[in-house]
DNA sequence: GCCAACGTTGGC
DNA sequence: GCCAACGTTGGC
């Protein structure tokens, strides 16, 4: 059982857009990221829990929890020249990238702002790859304790 | 819109 | 394998 930090730019699909689906459950798709695809792929269980992070937006920070719902499979989005996210280089056959369903467990009661998280950089949250500075990962791994310090600022 | 921090690409 | 150029991410 592990914990994850999963950025979404909610002007893309945010934690209402989830709330908003069928069986309030998506693929997670276009990552076109190696490390994150990494995680994923091969770290990501069944029954993990992850944040919901909002990133890109006018109020950045984590918004709800999610719960990972099955093991990664290729992202077939990768295949679709039509997509956004299509990658010629990605064979079907052979697929490069990779995605997970998720489920949202809950939105937060409130939205624990990035700049609330900052103030901790240095002693509860020392550590955090999220707060890193120049991270641009949208998959990383956190860790216990820092899960647990989160949401106790709820 | 700016810019720092990366990751990727491609020539050599 | 090196590295410059380029593209992307994402906070501010």
């Amino acid at each position: 059982m592990s914990y994850w930090l999963m950025k979404s730019e909610p002007g893309e699909f945010g934690i209402d857009d989830l709330i908003a689906s069928p069986g309030r459950r998506t693929y997670w798709d276009g990552v076109r990221n190696y490390q994150a695809r990494n995680f994923m792929r091969n770290d990501m269980q069944p029954g993990d829990q992850a944040f919901f992070y909002h990133s890109s937006c006018p109020q950045p920070g984590v918004a709800g929890i999610v719960r990972v719902a099955c093991e990664a499979y290729p992202d077939h989005t990768a295949f679709d020249p039509t997509d956004k996210h299509y990658d010629p280089g990605s064979d079907p056959d052979n697929p490069r990238w990779f995605m997970v369903d998720i489920e949202l467990e809950r939105k937060l009661d409130r939205l624990i702002p990035l700049a609330e998280l900052r103030a901790f950089a240095s002693d509860r949250l020392d550590g955090m790859l999220l707060l890193r500075r120049g991270n641009r990962l949208s998959i990383t791994p956190v860790s216990e304790d820092h899960w647990n310090f989160i949401l106790s600022l709820e």
